[in-house]
DNA sequence: TCGGTGATGGCACTCAGTACCCCCGATTAT
DNA sequence: ATAATCGGGGGTACTGAGTGCCATCACCGA
């Protein structure tokens, strides 16, 4: 019944556009009546959106089973890719999808929302697992943010191209960023340990990138 | 006549709320037609962010006569810190408009928008400011989500808390983050001697990952 | 067969937003 | 001075989203 309305309002969509299409248009393409649409999705914005209720859940699920001593921004990016396979499942779906929240204002604002609420998610196990840090709310806030931004990034691109290429490589791509600058792995905030303050790396012109990086990590974090 | 209606309408939705109010009972206390309400506000929930259309045109100029040569991250938390001055001009509608956006999710929704809107403003600068970089779309669109993030962190705490304290330092330490993060002065680690057989590299402790290795590649692959 | 329950359809209503036309006052040309 | 024009505002009627309420029907246990 749901798969009905979706599947019929898509149709509609895309053939005469979202806002030339009423709820009732839909409803009797469907077959079904009026007041059950209404049932199902809480708007007519929200048909646009049908899986991601259950995305939100399966990322809620992810996190709250997550390792407590790994490292927090990997698992956000884990996380993220959940929001990604959800969309690789369905590369003519997405697309389709993409092409109308690009020109429909309050597709795009119900977009944002709905965003809003996986980066809230995001942010909250980091609050979480940054309790014990000073800038620990700022610091989970401002790295959702960052994963969001980058796992948009890559999606929108391939959405862009009509769901050619592999997605989540780009996806990869993208959350490395972040993971470098922020994640456990990335050196920062711990000059605390050591009383120098500058460290010097040498290396012999053509020494593979790998070993440079060894030598770099074990010196900036010991 | 447009204040008169936010005056109207701010009376109407402290009073008995934002859904309990309609557009009639705000233009009836207005004294104008229904009519002249929409020629000013294009729907019900943009009255409650009367100054944002203003705001968002001011940083744009700000961003249009920026120095192409200073730090493009230092100029966009410039450019956030216009909106903060805007939310720091008028405390008690600030926080008046922050209690009724916490709880109504229309208008929740529709402060997303707005914020979206800063967003893409601020992206779009460090995209032509990025333009460089081989991830610099990447790059821009990930500092423009932080830079968001912090500003709004710290104004959020501020609104939170009734409108006390300084906000102007609040946003400055939040953004201070981003811009050790992201900015040109994180760039403090250099490679030197392209003729020599050794390479030196100079870093920061503190000095995120990537940048080193960015470094580093620079200096042993020209 | 009967009573209960949950899902659905139908009807009527409120209200946001829009199209269209009117009014009025000011400015300007004749 | 009068008429024409024009722009800001008002009024009316309409569409369509979303809701509350009740009738209906299928299903199921007793």
């Amino acid at each position: 019944m749901r798969d009905a309305l979706v599947e019929a309002a898509f149709e509609l969509f895309s053939e005469r556009g979202f806002e030339q299409t009423t709820v009732d248009d839909i409803v009797s393409l469907a077959g079904v009546g009026r007041r059950s649409f209404f049932r199902y999705f809480p708007s007519k914005e929200a048909v646009v959106f049908p899986d991601h209720d259950g995305c939100l859940a399966d990322m809620t699920a992810l996190l709250e089973q997550a390792d407590p001593t790994g490292d927090p921004v990997a698992q956000v990016c884990d996380a993220a890719r959940l929001v990604l396979r959800m969309y690789a499942g369905n590369p003519a779906f997405s697309v389709g999808r993409y092409q109308l929240t690009k020109k429909v204002p309050n597709l795009r604002t119900h977009e944002l929302s709905v965003v809003w609420r996986y980066e809230r998610t995001l942010a909250s196990h980091l609050r979480t697992r940054y309790a014990a840090r000073a800038d620990g709310a700022l610091r989970a806030d401002v790295i959702a943010a960052a994963v969001v931004a980058a796992h948009n990034f890559a999606l929108r691109a391939w959405l862009r191209s009509g769901g050619e290429g592999d997605v989540g490589a780009a996806v990869d791509e993208a959350l490395q960023l972040v993971i470098d600058t922020w994640g456990d792995g990335a050196a920062e905030g711990r000059a605390e340990s050591q009383d120098e303050e500058v460290v010097v790396m040498v290396a012999r012109r053509g020494t593979p990138m790998w070993r440079v990086v060894q030598g770099v990590e074990a010196a900036l974090e010991p």
